[in-house]
DNA sequence: CAGTTCGTTCAGGATTTATTGAATCTTGGA
DNA sequence: TCCAAGATTCAATAAATCCTGAACGAACTG
């Protein structure tokens, strides 16, 4: 009879509950239409459904997936503020918990992923208009009133955000 | 010598112009944030440069891009609004031209696929509720208070369509 | 300082997604 | 009805993306 492995009384089972895989399923369904790994949807789901803070280990036992994917997952996760570390006496591991304050997540997301890429468009469509605008270029005749179309419709996009950002505080 | 290969002469050059990659490029990134495949983008962005209608050979020729590549893009496209059927008297081809009311165009896609995932969500929290809710699925405490927070919250990106939807016809 | 425990990184493998091109279907004209 | 041009489909291939796990470094501990 071979030794019995050695392991450290868990606190909670490590086998999902169906109520956990499915609030996970949710996030990770989620998570695609933002373009998101699974991964990261499946950790978000997991600290949202336990409500409690997780080590890095914790999630790899869990969701069954490696250390190198819980750890990037953790790091987008943590950079969208989506996700905060919480930190315990005496122990060298990092916690994780979900940020449950839904309303501010979109708050943040809007400014800096939204506005992002409103200031990248706006760029590339200042570059555009200077390609277009170059006799060198060839540009198709009535190229030039269509970016500038292009220009004004960012323009009302970019006035959006700020009107989103508004409605979400009510 | 061997016999002149046969060509109908073409109305226009089948090299695009710089002013017509760099519009093309715009639209293939754009299409990235909504993870629309390269070809689509390109197709888009060849119709928006040259404000002209194109059969599918045009764009094939033009683009370096396959047969089926351009059909599966235009269906994409044309199921989007994003691109219009015109006919010409005595030709079977099937040309297409570029949907320019941006407008009208962002207001389709919020009523159609924004509309489309809010219900999908929808019937998701509805199930996702009344799993966490039987006892026998093993709910972590004070998950269906979280998961109550997820329906409020959808509730209130519900009332944001109609919102932005108002906002574009300004 | 040697030994541990954690977390991160990244090259390589696995999986998903996009593209190709030949076969097939459709349509209109003779 | 047959033919040919045009469009679509789809199985095979290519490309992009994601995941893994071993190697590494940092930070503690005895």
């Amino acid at each position: 009879m071979p030794p019995v492995t050695k392991q450290k009384a868990p606190l909670s089972p490590v086998v999902l509950a169906p109520a956990e895989r499915e609030v996970i399923e949710f996030f990770v369904h989620l998570g695609r239409h933002l373009s998101l790994p699974r991964s990261v949807g499946e950790i978000y789901g997991l600290l949202f459904a336990t409500g409690e803070a997780h080590a890095l280990d914790d999630l790899v036992q869990r969701l069954g997936i490696s250390k190198g994917s819980a750890s990037q997952g953790l790091r987008v996760l943590r950079e969208a503020g989506a996700v905060r570390a919480t930190f315990r006496q005496g122990d060298r591991k990092d916690y994780y918990e979900a940020e449950l304050e839904l309303t501010a997540l979109v708050r943040r997301f809007l400014r800096d992923q939204f506005a992002a890429r409103m200031e990248e468009a706006d760029h590339r469509l200042v570059q555009l208009q200077a390609v277009v605008q170059d006799p060198d270029n060839a540009a198709p005749r009535g190229l030039d009133g269509r970016v500038e179309r292009l220009q004004s419709w960012h323009r009302k996009a970019s006035r959006l955000a700020p009107l989103v950002t508004a409605f979400l505080k009510i």
